[in-house]
DNA sequence: CGAATTTTGGTACGAAAGTATGAATCGCCT
DNA sequence: AGGCGATTCATACTTTCGTACCAAAATTCG
């Protein structure tokens, strides 16, 4: 607990730190520096040299470590065609709506596929005299007049696929 | 010519230029410094600080500029649903190849709304007669044996809106 | 079980669709 | 000028569609 705590401190100043240790360390290497050339009077602008070196070194590592999350986020917007957005599905509702009757959806199935009466009959099974009276009452139904308008609105109400 | 070969190569190193005179300034306000405080042997620390600071301030400056194009640019793809993806654009190749005639392709539009030929006959200002031939000569050339299975294609081969 | 609905099928008839054939007119191109 | 395709229209005929009216099974549901 008091551990994690001290953990918490310890990682959210880390870089406190190590710029405290970074420049110590500089401290002591100017002393030492300081106590090695300050015999010979020549050596003071080479001792200037140096510091101004490590220094500026310690000032690009400093800068570097300041702007390390000066990212710039570019958004850029792409156009993504998506095949097909809500096609796949049906509209269920408009179909409860409409009261159609299992035949009648079957038939309309088939009538979109541009079959004939006799031809609708034979997939069902079915005499013509039934698949008449399906497509008759099924147009009552829809409010149509004939197959094309059938099928024209069939499409649009989305009650087929 | 010449002078804007010299205003590129100016261009191009400026940084460097910059980088130059600053060094210059400092090295002369180093030497002032140095004259000034030479005479009081207990400033020898003072103006080591001095020094540091200001390299360290060059160098943050120094690291800004090498790192001004460090932006990350992130590109984030963003979905966006259009109208209608390509339903808009009816098949133009499809089209001339079937060879409809002008007056076939006008019929075909009327027919998939459903009408008779008595009513497209009155669109278009024709007798039945004419409807009939333009129905049934299209009706070859898109290879089906009535108006639904016309229309059917039609709207598969997206030759029609 | 009984009523309502659905499904199936029939007949009849008119309307519409579709096919086949022929022909006149028009615009365009060589 | 002649050929050609497109357009227009007509007639005749067959097929299909669509409606109306009816009715017997089958199914569903309270």
């Amino acid at each position: 607990m008091i551990f994690s705590f001290l953990k918490d401190i310890v990682h959210k100043t880390r870089h406190i730190f190590l710029y405290g240790v970074a420049m110590a360390v500089l401290v002591f290497l100017l002393k030492w520096l300081q106590w090695k050339y300050l015999i010979t009077d020549h050596s003071s602008d080479i001792y200037t040299g140096l510091i101004a070196i490590l220094f500026t070194t310690l000032g690009v590592w400093v800068a570097r470590q300041l702007t390390e999350t000066k990212n710039r986020t570019i958004i850029v917007e792409k156009e993504v065609y998506l095949s097909e957005p809500a096609d796949a599905g049906i509209n269920e509702a408009e179909l409860k709506r409409l009261n159609l009757t299992t035949r009648e959806y079957e038939v309309l199935q088939l009538l979109k596929q541009g079959y004939s009466n006799a031809e609708i009959g034979e997939r069902l099974f079915l005499s013509v005299s039934t698949i008449k009276t399906h497509v008759s009452n099924m147009f009552v139904k829809l409010d149509v007049k004939n197959r094309t308008q059938a099928v024209e609105k069939a499409n649009r109400l989305k009650i087929i696929r």
